[in-house]
RNA sequence: GCGAGGGUGGCUGAGCUAGGCCAAAAGCGGCGGGCUUAAGACCCGCUUCCGUAGGGAUUCGCGAGUUCAAAUCUCGUCCCUCGCACCA
């Protein structure tokens, strides 16, 4: 017998894996497609290395891909590796810097050895040391049943001849645009910049101003001054403007016309596409006391001074709005009491105390003036208050969900502004009274320490907004099987959300567009149809880059009907596609839903054909270390390297499975991963000693069949589960749930009893072939040296129906409803008995239980609202057991009973309730006797209640059936 | 703000979609006992409170409701986590 060294015998089965290519996956293996599983994941990033969280990704998948090979399906799981876009290229430049961080994350995180970072200082050297070292490595350690022919990266020419196909499809089909968007962009640079290049503001949103185009008149000419907001359908209520008369304004003509703006925006408006030529610089004083005309009502209204404006936020004009801003309200209260300084801009003050605040929506409880309201109940006084930032962020919100506009708004009045906001604003917009601007939502600050402003570029983007797109692909998901299922209205919602989206970048590795080669086709958008990549990616190596013409493609995805002359070699290879697709699950992490997910989704169902689409999205949570985030960048990681050298690989994926489901966080804690290992040792000893003992033979006794049934139940539960990929409650049930049992079987029985011995090694048979897909080395080891064929290579287990028994169930219930009984007894009283007396409740209660049980069936059989109800009556049954006039002499006492038992019937199925009709109670606690007797190291004497049964403490006629009535001496 | 998911006994975490067998699985931790030269290994039992008879009391964020019956259903409320775009 020896004992479990994980690392021998997982060295010794992965090698036989690869020499006999175990996981290569060929249609010739199964012609007929129906037996086909195809799964996938999202290919590994490469920036860095595998670390456990990691792990857990791939490795539920190849638990799925394990089970259904042993359900007998031909199973392709590949692999690839996406290298597109800046990550790597970023990594490289800091490691080329020598920059401390990312030094110490390859050295010390990553274990990359001294000499080998010269290595690193090339993109595709960098991502294929991680892929070779780390990636491939750990997958292989760990066991996953990849299909390794076919792994490619994203940077390969053939690779790029296939995304350069599908962009050319998509362009011809009209989805992919060419238009104007909002990116940032870094002033100092000169270029557009990404999240990861910032310093500050990585969490700031792009904001939408309204630019309402109020005018005045200068030197006889009509210049705009565009007031910026956020709120465009509060124009009605404008009274005035303020302007920061201490900053640096322009005159700049602004595509054809004058405007008036900041400096500062300027520049951003000719970042944002406007063309821009500034004539003249100055003071914003200039505008102070004059008088602009709205362009929606055509009032005129004062420009007063204020510092709190700022200049370098949108146009560094703003319109007043006090009746709905509490801002705009205590600013102009404020400007109204300081009449000095009104007047040495040249204003009179009579002027301005005569403005009024305009309301123009209502909402509740908040009288006419809303922000005279919100304002007064706050006690603020002052515009330095800082409860009025609240005050304001509480009306904004407020008025939006439920401000009613008012008569002046026409068409719009009474509408609530959430639900007309957009569709106002587009109005003026396409009218001419409104512009747009684009800023961010605080300050954005550049790594090279520059501004960071919106800018829109000349891009290319995928129309995710087109209607029929949407629909088409909402098709796709009504029919796909989304796991957890709650995650269905997620990719809805995500279609309905989703808008234009940029799909080039200016630089980062990965396919040209084809006809504007200075741009890269970005990675969130080279990877949704790959997956039919992976059905052909070894055998296209036969074919010539300079051949995978769009004509080639065509053909394999389309069929010979697609073009004049279709390739020969794309035809073959459009069998493979053709075998394997559609995919079956794809498995991804939860927080890709709303961008990768959801375009894997879109590009399907146009480029594909409904049978082609995918067939199921199974979802995954993220993990935690220690109950902490995981991050390379702090150390605070666990590479899967260490773990199995440390556990072993059956343990690591065991943990990774067993302690969440798949869409569950988990959380890796080295205590939880030990006392799998520890488990796991226990069970390979156990093994063990049934293997190498004796056979034993098919005498089965009751507690036989009883295991023999629970591991029907085990086979049922688990398959249910694996079937939905529900890898925690699979493994749950036939691990620790079935060792439950067994803990049960070897109080209850002689193991090296024959028949025994034929019963565990049959047991351990059936479990390890549903463990071998969570800890395949060990379960293949295990059943090989048990039946002499790994368990990868025996069918998955049956539930084979002639050993489901109820009635030895309900026995073996009851028993040990007994026995917890004795204990309890025991443990009360602190007694250690002598002898234990069990009393069966007499015939007469037998029958009572019997006319309980018969209502309960005629109950079944009466269609009725409420069966349970009626089953439950006790007033009927009492009526039954009154007929019998020896039980009716019984009066009160059976009442008592008929309540018990009632009670005990209720909430029972119907099975069980006539298996209970059928148990012969004293016969079974006969068979009992000795395992009693052995349990409390007690004489123990059985009698039925009354029949002169002996009974010194007086308690036989507590009895009652199922619930035998007990004495201890 | 918008969208999604949660709040269960010392911790992790089932159960809640089909209310009753739920004082509430399992693992970890803790306690006691066994095995052993010994052990972080293994085996058995206990682990809300009360109780010298298998029972009772109070629990599943908080409050209210529906019901014979609620961790499970309804409403309200507080709190937490995640995603929100050009970033893989």
């Amino acid at each position: 017998m020896s004992d479990y060294d994980p690392q021998e015998l997982e060295a010794r089965w992965r090698e036989r894996w690869a020499e006999t290519g175990r996981y290569e996956a060929d249609p010739a293996d199964a012609p007929d497609d129906e037996e086909t599983t195809f799964i996938t994941v999202p290919y590994p990033y490469p920036s860095g290395g595998m670390h456990i969280g990691h792990a857990r990704t791939y490795t539920v998948p190849d638990v799925y891909a394990r089970y259904r090979r042993q359900q007998g399906d031909n199973v392709l799981f590949p692999m690839g590796w996406h290298v597109t876009g800046t990550p790597i290229i970023g990594a490289v430049e800091r490691l080329k810097k020598g920059e401390e961080t990312q030094l110490s994350v390859l050295k010390d995180t990553y274990n990359v050895p001294e000499d080998t970072l010269e290595e690193l200082e090339t993109p595709m050297g960098f991502a294929r040391h991680f892929i070779e070292q780390h990636y491939k490595q750990g997958m292989k350690s760990l066991g996953l049943s990849v299909d390794w022919r076919r792994e490619f990266t994203t940077n390969d020419d053939r690779y790029s001849k296939f995304i350069t196909w599908q962009y050319e499809t998509l362009k011809d089909r009209g989805l992919l645009e060419k238009g104007l968007h909002p990116v940032k962009y870094c002033t100092n640079e000169r270029q557009p910049v990404t999240t990861h290049d910032l310093l500050e503001g990585e969490t700031a949103e792009y904001q939408e101003y309204t630019l309402v185009r109020f005018s005045f008149e200068r030197d006889g000419e009509t210049v705009v001054a565009p007031m910026a907001t956020l709120r465009p359908e509060t124009v009605h209520g404008v009274t005035n403007a303020y302007i920061d008369p201490d900053a640096e304004y322009v005159v700049a003509d602004v595509n054809g016309e004058s405007w008036f703006v900041s400096a500062e925006a300027a520049e951003k408006l000719r970042l944002q596409a406007y063309e821009v030529a500034v004539h003249e610089t100055v003071s914003g004083e200039e505008l102070v006391g004059a008088r602009v005309t709205n362009p929606i009502t055509d009032d005129e209204v004062l420009v007063l001074p204020a510092s709190f404006v700022d200049a370098d936020n949108a146009t560094g004009v703003v319109m007043s709005v006090p009746a709905h801003s509490p801002d705009d309200f205590v600013a102009l209260q404020e400007a109204k009491a300081d009449t000095e300084r009104l007047q040495q801009y040249g204003i009179d003050p009579a002027e301005v105390t005569a403005i009024d605040p305009i309301p123009i929506l209502e909402i509740e409880d908040y009288g006419e003036i809303p922000a005279q309201v919100a304002v007064e109940s706050r006690g603020i006084e002052s515009s330095d208050d800082p409860a009025l930032a609240e005050a304001t962020k509480e009306l904004y919100n407020t008025e939006f969900h439920s401000g009613a506009m008012l008569d002046m708004y026409g068409e719009y009045s009474g509408e609530i502004v959430e639900d007309i906001r957009d569709q106002f604003r587009d109005d003026y917009r396409d009218s001419g009274a409104f512009d747009t601007m684009y800023e961010f939502s605080e300050e954005v600050i550049c790594r090279c320490g520059g501004d960071v402003v919106v800018a829109e570029q000349d891009t290319w983007f995928l129309r995710y907004n087109d209607e029929a797109w949407k629909a088409k692909t909402k098709e796709v998901v009504d029919g796909m099987d989304a796991i957890p299922e709650n995650t269905r209205g997620e990719y809805d919602h995500t279609i309905d959300w989703l808008n234009e989206w940029p799909c080039i970048r200016n630089y980062g590795l990965g396919t040209r567009l084809p006809w504007d080669t200075d741009f890269v086709i970005e990675p969130l958008s080279d990877s949704t149809i790959y997956m039919s990549y992976y059905t052909v990616a070894h055998r296209l190596q036969d074919v010539p880059v300079d051949e995978l013409s769009r004509e080639f493609f065509d053909t394999l995805f389309y069929g010979a009907e697609a073009t004049d002359d279709p390739d020969e070699r794309a035809l073959e290879l459009r069998e493979e596609w053709d075998y394997w697709y559609p995919v079956n699950y794809r498995f991804s992490a939860n927080d890709l839903i709303s961008n990768h997910l959801t375009f894997y989704l879109f590009h399907h169902a146009e480029l594909f054909d409904q049978p082609n689409w995918p067939q199921g999205i199974v979802v995954m949570g993220m993990g935690l270390l220690e109950g902490e985030k995981m991050s390379s960048s702090k150390g605070h990681v666990v590479l899967p390297g260490t773990a199995i050298e440390k556990y072993g690989a059956d343990t690591v994926r065991f943990f990774l499975l067993n302690s969440a489901e798949p869409w569950q966080d988990y959380d890796w804690r080295d205590d939880q991963v030990e006392s799998v290992r520890n488990q796991l040792d226990r069970f390979w000893n156990r093994a063990q000693e049934l293997i190498n003992g004796p056979e034993g033979d098919e005498e089965l006794t009751h507690i036989d069949h009883w295991l023999l049934s629970k591991l029907q139940d085990t086979v049922e539960s688990v398959t249910e589960s694996m079937e939905t990929s529900e890898t925690r409650s699979a493994s749950q049930a036939a691990f620790y749930g079935f060792e439950e049992n067994l803990r049960w079987y070897r109080r209850r029985t002689d193991t090296e009893r024959p028949g025994a011995r034929w019963t565990l090694r049959k047991v351990l048979e059936t479990r390890l072939r549903l463990l071998a897909p969570f800890v395949p080395f060990m379960a293949n080891e295990l059943h090989e040296q048990l039946t002499g064929t790994a368990a990868e290579d025996a069918p998955w287990p049956d539930v084979d129906e002639s050993l489901i028994r109820p009635d030895v169930e309900l026995q073996e219930r009851q028993i040990e409803r007994l026995t917890d009984d004795v204990h309890d007894i025991v443990g009360v009283t602190e007694t250690d008995p002598d002898v234990v007396r069990v009393y069966v409740a007499a015939d007469w209660k037998r029958e009572v239980f019997d006319v309980v049980a018969r209502q309960r069936l005629a109950a079944r059989q009466t269609p009725s609202d409420d069966v349970a109800d009626a089953g439950d009556d006790v007033g009927a049954v009492m009526g039954r057991v009154m007929q019998n006039p020896d039980l009716r002499e019984k009066g009160n006492e059976v009442n008592q009973l008929v309540q018990d038992l009632v009670d005990v019937t209720r909430g029972q199925d119907d099975d069980s309730v006539d298996a209970m009709a059928e148990m012969d109670e004293y016969a079974t606690y006969e068979e009992t006797t000795e395992f009693l007797a052995r349990e409390f190291d007690a004489d123990v004497e059985l009698y039925v209640e009354g029949e002169d049964a002996y009974d010194p403490g007086d308690r036989a006629s507590a009895a009652v059936p199922f619930r035998p009535a007990i004495h201890i001496e």
